[in-house]
DNA sequence: TGCAATATATAAGCAACTTATATATTGAGT
DNA sequence: ACTCAATATATAAGTTGCTTATATATTGCA
């Protein structure tokens, strides 16, 4: 398990993705997709993931479809036309930011004056 | 820049790379190698760094040496042996952290099934 | 009958930051 | 002489984004 305070920041980032790659999902799938994408070393909790699909779709980015499943309420979540803008930047982001952590990580002595 | 939000969880990890790398650093001259190292896409605030400094020193992990450069105060921070054992074990759980973001931000529709 | 898995949700609490503020020296420009 | 940017360290108040705990309900297996 990778410590939550390096993952902290990601979750929103990490949750828009994976709806653009997979289409609507409900939000046990995400928190199992997540899971099994990163062999166990991310897991999404719930406390976590509903807050966030929440200010999602308040803020415009996601759009939710209701569905009945074996008597099981699932509600699946989609991105919005800004969804997919939203999801554009922040995989940037989150490119620029996997770099620089290359560019510190990487370093080794003597590289300085390479 | 950056959002902070994805850096938060790193800085500590960052702080202990440098020092291992560069050896004994002021706090001053580590945010302008993080600066510089990232191409400024990283900022380490003073508020962030001195708190990261003094609780690394008061868990064992640094030590101090004070010194006057041009009546400057420069207090330099060093790894101790626990210092190097720690910034070991950082660095393995960020390069995790990074495998397991790659793992997601790169794949692409279809690959689910491949 | 009971437990694990499936499924969603909220509230209280905490840790790690940001932002604002304080202090002091050096050196370059005007 | 004056001012501003850079150098250098430090703390306090405030915010954010999580974790942890809790609640509710169904399905399917043993």
């Amino acid at each position: 398990m990778i410590p939550t305070d390096l993952i902290k920041g990601s979750l929103k980032t990490i949750v828009l993705k994976l709806l653009k790659e997979e289409g609507p999902m409900h939000g046990y799938a995400i928190t199992q997709k997540v899971e099994k994408l990163t062999d166990g070393k991310i897991k999404l909790t719930y406390g976590a993931l509903y807050p966030i699909l929440h200010k999602l779709e308040k803020e415009g980015s996601l759009v939710t479809a209701s569905e009945n499943f074996n008597n099981r309420i699932r509600i699946y979540y989609a991105l919005t036309p800004k969804g997919h803008t939203v999801v554009a930047d922040k995989i940037k982001e989150l490119n620029e930011f996997i770099e620089s952590l290359q560019q510190i990580v990487n370093t080794k002595p003597g590289m300085s004056h390479a």
